[in-house]
DNA sequence: CTCTTGACGCCGG
DNA sequence: TCCGGCGCCAAGA
């Protein structure tokens, strides 16, 4: 049984590359879908280890993209046609959240 | 061993 | 809608 830390970066890491284009996730709904440690420690691995996958798909509950990097995560949602808000800084959560199943909404 | 910080989340004003 | 504060868990100094 996964106790070893390293392996929850690993599922993090692995349902942040299932993340289909166009769809995000934000901190706390992989904590969640994994159900296990919290938003803070996937934030953690995302800072550690998020280079290896589209970190722009994982961002805050606000629709958010992480600091240091929201201009190069707004270029992505540009090119994978992500829905964003009108001010054009967040992502709609509101279409774009993506519950970890193909298709769960609607 | 203790204190502070961090790619967070939610509530109140 | 924006700002500030508190809570939660783990790593680093």
């Amino acid at each position: 049984m996964p106790a070893d830390p390293d392996d929850f970066a690993e599922l993090v890491l692995e349902l942040v590359e299932r993340i289909p284009p166009g769809s995000v996730m934000s901190y706390g709904d992989i904590a969640d879908y994994l159900a296990q440690g919290g938003p803070r420690q996937v934030g953690r691995v995302m800072s550690a280890q998020g280079g290896g996958v589209p970190w722009w798909r994982v961002i805050r509950a606000d629709g958010s993209p992480p600091p240091g990097h929201e201009r190069r995560a707004l270029e992505r949602y540009a090119a994978e046609g992500t829905p964003l808000r009108p001010d054009g800084t967040r992502v709609d959560m509101r279409s774009a959240r993506w519950n970890g199943s193909s298709q769960g909404s609607c």
